[in-house]
DNA sequence: CTTGTAATTTAGTCTAACCTAAATATATTT
DNA sequence: AAATATATTTAGGTTAGACTAAATTACAAG
């Protein structure tokens, strides 16, 4: 009596997901940004989704939700497809990458399980997406992610840039304008105790240049 | 006050659009038969596209539909989607021909406008998808179709294929093993007054082919 | 330990798109 | 022209997934 998974439920998993990456659980609310609707529809959809067969999240009211393992598996089929497709976007159709996410937020529900290993085939299974996040394997495991955000760093510290958050396009378009892309290194110039602004030298570029918090912590580095 | 097409009204209009080519008007069974929904919810549907604004189907009781000028436009930006994309399956990911349809089915109502100019230029162009049926130009222009069923070919007569009906898998597999594909010649070798079967020699192949009216009537030539 | 605020849940509605069963209109035979 | 068969429509109902407003719970600060 599995239900059957709308792309509806997808997203909630898909951004459950996310959000147990960092915080832990993840709040009513919190879902209810993520997806633009209505904090009183997401509790509904939670409760239905713990009370599914079988269960796809962890559910106790006031606590927010975890993945159970179906959650999970479900979840992780969707960020494979959304990550294989932006980079297949990037690849054979020479999108650029901040506008990729939005298409791909569409597609990822209705291509086949045919057409993910397909894309996969011709990209040579590619392990990160343009904007450097981690693509599930195929058989649904998430690589283990070692990178820590930009603004954790301090005057003189070196890194190498590995990812950066995907869903902003005026942002990309800047960090692309100033060579803040995957594996590009970076050079901590300065650390400002009030603000917590870096000053930035990027490999390769002439100028620093200097980021804000808002921003460096939507950059991934490993030292 | 133009209201939303949804995926449905999409799926609604394309088969009427198709309906509308061969028959004249499009009956409430034959929409329901080809959608695989009960002919009571298609009434429903035809009366809210016939009142909606502006209206995209024009609907008189019992009468069955035809498209207004804006329900083809809608129509033919859908089946443009799904021939292309059937172009770009085929070609981008190795898709063999009878695999294509389905999985454009579901893709054709997600993509945005950039992703079908980017596949059209990626392919050149195409006038023609991989069954031969003829794209809908960007500005949803549909190609006039010479073409006829090669059922209506009798003895001695020679024809080049153009297109062939591409939504059962199966038969697809057996035109190319038998060699009919689009832009091949053929010669009626034979023709049976009692069951309207055919007899034909294909360019480049060994030994005739013997084909009934079920199939004849799938393939259409140029003389 | 009380009180105010923020987060969450409940209750009640709405819409799109389907369904079945019954009623009615049209078409085909006799 | 009537009788029958087929096509279509009406009526009433269901489900998924959203919404708002009101009620409740949790949490933080005094
Ligand atoms: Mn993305
Ligand atoms: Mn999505
Ligand atoms: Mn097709
Ligand atoms: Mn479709």
């Amino acid at each position: 009596m599995v239900e059957t998974i709308t792309q509806s439920i997808q997203d909630y998993l898909k951004h459950i997901y996310e959000l147990n990456e960092n915080g832990g659980t993840a709040s009513t609310n919190d879902i209810a940004a993520r997806l633009n609707i209505a904090p009183a529809s997401v509790t509904g959809m939670l409760q239905k989704l713990a009370s599914s067969n079988p269960p796809l999240v962890v559910y106790k009211k006031h606590q927010g939700v975890t993945l159970t393992k179906s959650g999970e598996k479900a979840a992780l089929e969707v960020i494979r497809h959304h990550r294989l497709l932006e980079t297949f976007l990037v690849n054979t159709l020479g999108y650029s990458w901040d506008e990729v996410h939005r298409e791909a937020d569409r597609l990822e529900h209705v291509i086949s399980e045919d057409f993910e290993a397909r894309m996969a085939e011709a990209l040579g299974h590619p392990t990160r997406d343009p904007h450097g996040e981690l693509i599930p394997t195929a058989d649904l495991v998430m690589p283990t992610d070692e990178s820590c955000p930009l603004a954790s760093l301090r005057t003189d510290e070196t890194a190498t840039v590995k990812r950066v958050s995907d869903d902003d396009p005026a942002l990309l378009r800047h960090l692309r304008e100033i060579g803040v892309i995957p594996e590009v290194k970076l050079t901590v110039k300065n650390y400002s105790e009030f603000d917590g602004n870096l000053t930035i030298k990027v490999s390769g570029q002439k100028s620093n240049v200097v980021l804000g918090r808002t921003i460096t912590n939507q950059i991934f580095v490993e030292k």
